[in-house]
DNA sequence: TCAAAAGTGTTCGACATACACCCATGT
DNA sequence: ACATGGGTGTATGTCGAACACTTTTGA
């Protein structure tokens, strides 16, 4: 009637045009030495909300980032050692800013690597599920929504903003009819600045207006 | 590190042009007296679709019923004795088919009622959260999609898919407008049989057809 | 001068919206 | 006959899709 109960964290960033997910080595039993999403026991008085932010510090070295909740597991066979109830949590972050900040290692993992999300390795327990569960949520919240721009620094050129959408819809789009759409949704802002240390045109730079979205988005 | 972990079922049905949740007056302290969402607590070796069927019949007295995880939720003060991760769980009905069906009382609940949800009593626990989580879910997917389907009967009128989908995005449709969407979508089979025991025109009846629904949408 | 990516318009079809009247039936 | 909901078409605007060339810059 009580179970031990585990928060396990999605965090996903995109570089070099791939969605990419971070993962730890497991340095401990059971899947020793296999790859996992990063994750670890809830405390016993301990608010979830809390038990997540502690637990992504901990094992990631991140913090004040916004994690959504994805489902919650709890196979009965999903942990050697009987019923592990696990509630998954799922974050976008921009690679620039926490590229960085990333741990190097705890006494329950030797490292963490950003794996693009088309070549994984196994990953331990059912972290594969719960990494495609998180990937086919994140697909459907794309169209008009502010997701694209969690994964952007705050300046971004619209072919950047473009190949997110691509990757996280894993497709191709039109340049123009993608120019024009965006230019068409308001929330975004034309800077009078250029890329830099390109060897050829310089991208115009944009970024996100999040008060306009808001505000475009707030009645329902 | 260890915590009880407990089902809830939010049961929704479309009855006389509402949408309609199944609630539970408990018999049991904490909160003895008040209503609450249909739940219980899951058994150590049970898988957690084993426990949301066995808890679901328990409890309501339905069987055979899909049901869709919505969250978990594990507040330490969600309940006076200690956290109790509670696991929430949406599912559908047709209220025709299962009117007859449900239970009457049980030892930890007096009775079962179906409460319109814009005329709700005070509940228990954080169930209104709980319940509004699954609404708000539950209105993001109503467009294209089959959800409206299975608050209905099989055979059901055009004006009463209206209401249906009226009821869920909580506006008025154009008449006119609907059912022109509507004949286009394609999985919708005209019958030849008529409403019955009407005083006035009685309308043409339709069926969902699943199958080609199915087909439409299973390439993506 | 070349390589690489930036930037830019038009046409077409599909779909959403706005809007008002006659029809069939039971009492 | 009347009350009640059933059933129908047109005009307009918006949006997504298809499609190719010129411009700018650094090396």
């Amino acid at each position: 009637m009580q179970t031990h109960f585990t928060i396990d964290c999605v965090i996903l960033a995109f570089d070099e045009g791939q969605v990419k997910v971070l993962l730890a080595e497991r340095n401990e039993y059971p899947y020793k030495d296999w790859w996992a999403l990063p994750g670890y026991f809830v405390n016993k008085y301990e608010e979830m909300e809390d038990a997540v932010a502690r637990i992504l510090l901990e094992m990631t070295g991140l913090k004040d980032i916004y994690m959504d909740q994805l489902a919650a597991f709890a196979g009965v066979k999903r942990h050697p050692e009987g019923r592990i109830l696990t509630v998954a949590y799922m974050a976008l972050v921009q690679m620039d800013e926490v590229r960085n900040k990333i741990a190097t290692g705890t006494n329950y993992m030797r490292q963490l690597k950003w794996f693009p999300v088309d070549e994984l390795p196994d990953l331990a327990f059912d972290h594969k599920e719960i990494l495609q569960l998180g990937l086919d949520r994140l697909k459907k919240s794309v169209s008009y929504s502010a997701t694209p721009y969690e994964l952007l620094p705050a300046k971004f050129t619209l072919t950047q903003l473009q190949q997110v959408y691509e990757a996280l819809l894993n497709k191709k789009l039109d340049k123009r009819n993608f120019r024009k759409k965006i230019n068409n949704l308001g929330y975004l802002k034309e800077l009078n600045e250029f890329q830099k240390g390109v060897s050829y045109r310089a991208a115009k730079l944009y970024s996100f207006d999040k008060k306009k979205f808001m505000k475009m988005f707030s009645q329902d």
